[in-house]
This record gives C-alpha cells, structure tokens and sequence, in this order.
DNA sequence: CCACGCCTTTACGTTAGCGTCAAACAACTG
DNA sequence: CAGTTGTTTGACGCTAACGTAAAGGCGTGG
C-alpha cells in the first residue's frame, strides 16, 4: 500500500493535456504559473504525470461551475490536505464550501426550474393560437 | 387581467436596491449600460420599478451561478420572450440553456460528493490517530 | 445662502484569464 | 544540412466587470 508503481506512471506532454481538455497550452502554463499544478522537468520541458492530468479536471470542473483560479487554488488545497494538515481547519474549509455550493445548487435548481415553466408557457401559447 | 395597478408599482432609486442586494450603484449602473436593466427617467435620475428589480434579482443569480454578463442577457431575453417571438427559437434557445445548466449541475453534485468524501476520510484519521 | 446628501456623466485605473507574437533551443526527417 | 515540429521564456495585448475619482445639478435644512 501506498507503493508508486512506476509502470502506471504515464507521461503526457503539455500539447497531449491541451489535446485532450480542448484548452491551450498558454493557459496550462498559465495555470501552473499560479500554483495549480507542478509538473516535472526533464530539462527545461514540462512532463506531466496522472497527478497533473486528474489536478486539470478539477481545474476545469471548477471552471465549468464558474470559479475563479483562486478559488479553485484554494479548492484543490482540500485535497492535498491529505497528510499534515489541521483536521479541525480542514473540514472548517471544507465545509465553507459545501455551504456555497448548495447555495449555488439551490440557485440551479430554481433556474432549471423556471426555464421548464418558460418552455412550458411557449408551449400553451402554440396550442391556443 | 394583464391590467397594472399602479397602486402596487413601488418605486426604488438606485441607491435603495444597491443597498438591498449589497452591491454598488456602479454596477447597477454597469448592468444598465449593458442593457440588462432599463428603468425609467425622472429628469436625470433613474427610477426602478419591480419589473426591474426583479430583473436585478435575476441578474445576481445568475452572477452567482458564473455566468457572464453577456450569458445573463441572454437569459433575460428569455423572460422577455413572452409575446410576439418564434416559439419555436424560444424553445430551442431554453433547451441549449437547460444542456449547459444540467451539465453544471451534474459537476456540482460531482464535487459537493468529493467534498463529503474529503470530510469523511479526515474525520477517520482522527478516530485512527 | 450655503453646506449636505444624493443624483448624474465622463473617464481613467485595475484584476483576471488568458491570446498572441517573438526569439531561441532540441529533436527528428528527408 | 535545411526544414519542420514541438518546446521554452518573456512580453505585450485584450475583454470583462467593475472601482474610483472628478466635476457638476437638484433639493432641503439651518
């Protein structure tokens, strides 16, 4: 437990993540100049492990959900809490965020929501006319 | 129906929905420019009404939600739809909205369930430690 | 009358999140 | 060997969404 298995180790270059996530490779660099991955060096070339690839989708869900790079920074902190870290401050955070993320869930809904009685609405009108 | 009253049409100046939603008359202002809002004149001075308000509210949710401005207009334009507009354009446009909106909900879930997850398994090192 | 508070417009400043060259080096390929 | 492809680090550009003065109009109260 707790091996690294070097077989599993794939490694991508920065065009292969841009490649596969339709973003450029501008703003993985971007990304990474603000603290959100750290990819190795093999001398001056980036190579990026699984660690990096699974840290992006996050960058990107977070994005998705309209975050920003700080917020998102702060968010994948959570999961490097795994070792070392305040217990107690930890589940404060993250519980900070969960309140802010049902907020944006009950936001969602009542959108998602209205936008059915709207599709409804234009459809009652097409019958009547 | 479908007749106003008057009675019922209360009047907000800038600064009483800055204050009431928390933000500033600045981006109120802003939000006009864009054309999201519309008030009234009186003179210079602006005069909201509750159709404005509420488009306020719509606004600030939509806000919370990460969309953009632009998106936030276009979601307004939505509402406004309600008479003389091709139904079937209506339709379509909410559909692409509800896609994009589920997709946001399904990351939200993801991530509110991560976040669960994270909390759990710090809780266990506590009881282990 | 004059200060005070609230309103206006105009305009420049700021931060985030990249896009877009530019110049240079490394490896492969014909 | 020249050319193509992929990489790097700057550095400047750009849009969005306001913040922040600056300068002035309008009404009210002492």
């Amino acid at each position: 437990m707790n091996r690294i298995d070097p077989e599993t180790a794939e490694l991508y270059s920065i065009a292969d993540l841009a490649r596969e996530f339709g973003i450029s490779t501008r703003a993985i660099r971007f990304y990474e100049s603000k603290g959100l991955i750290s990819p190795e060096r093999l001398g001056a070339t980036r190579v990026f492990r699984r660690r990096d690839r699974a840290r992006l989708i996050l960058i990107l869900r977070g994005k998705r959900l309209g975050f920003s790079l700080r917020d998102i920074s702060d968010y994948l902190a959570l999961y490097d809490a795994d070792r070392g870290q305040q217990v107690n401050l930890l589940t404060e955070k993250v519980d900070e965020r969960l309140q802010l993320l049902e907020q944006q869930l009950a936001d969602l809904q009542t959108t998602i929501a209205e936008l059915h009685e709207i599709r409804k609405l234009a459809r009652e009108r097409v019958v009547s006319s």
